[in-house]
DNA sequence: CTGAATCCACCACGATACTG
DNA sequence: CAGTATCGTGGTGGATTCAG
């Protein structure tokens, strides 16, 4: 098991508001950033990225990548070329948030049908 | 790697709106719910919660505990105590989920430093 | 003790229009 | 092409109060 549940004992298991992942899941655990890592196994196009990332918006995508940039997870290069071109690129910290990113998609899609199953149990139980 | 990322083509990488992680991914991947679960490894009652996820609120608790039990993560089991006591627990389901969060949780701790510079650095830069 | 209910402020987002 | 700017709005969260 990972860390924060191994050889603990009961008072520690305990978030603290100055708990050091706390602003660090503020800012990347959201599924937008989860779906933009995804993505960029390769550098792509702002454009190339918002088709590939159904139903986001042009202003969100921004906002996204903004962040991403700077908590160092990707890089931005401006293309010479004309119009010009914005190349995103993921950056070794990037890369690296993949891997647990990947095994939390990986779980969602393995147990979806399960959730639906329990999800529609409980709204048959509280109707 | 994960099957997100392995073995695709290029033209295969892409979030479909329909895609199966996307409306479980915006109930569960939130900071609160990642927490509950890391902090029920034993079963407890609602303020015992409450305690350990500092700076959470009472409404905001009770709701993420009701969508975690919906979506069958957790159980709710009403004790035969005066005063009513409620204790929560994981279901199987629920206890899956910790070690994707496990391993999210300890790379954000891992890499706490690293993203505290790029982000200085990053606000030096644009300021 | 464990909520439910209410009120309110905020801001996150969608839509739209404009620009280098 | 890759944004920025602006506006309008729904929803989310905080604080507080009430209840079983």
């Amino acid at each position: 098991m990972s860390s924060v549940y191994r050889a603990i004992t009961d008072a520690e298991v305990a978030f603290a508001a100055d708990c050091p992942s706390r602003p660090i899941l503020d800012q990347i655990a959201d599924k937008w950033s989860m779906m933009v890592l995804a993505v960029l196994e390769q550098p792509r196009r702002f454009n190339e990225i918002k088709r590939r990332l159904d139903g986001v918006t042009q202003r969100v995508l921004t906002q996204t990548l903004r962040r991403l940039e700077r908590n160092g997870m990707i890089e931005r290069r401006v293309l010479p070329t004309s119009p010009v071109g914005v190349e995103y690129s993921l950056t070794p910290l990037g890369e690296s948030l993949r891997e647990p990113f990947g095994r939390l998609y990986d779980w969602t899609v393995e147990h979806a049908g399960e959730i639906q199953e329990r999800r529609l149990a409980y709204d048959k139980r509280s109707s």
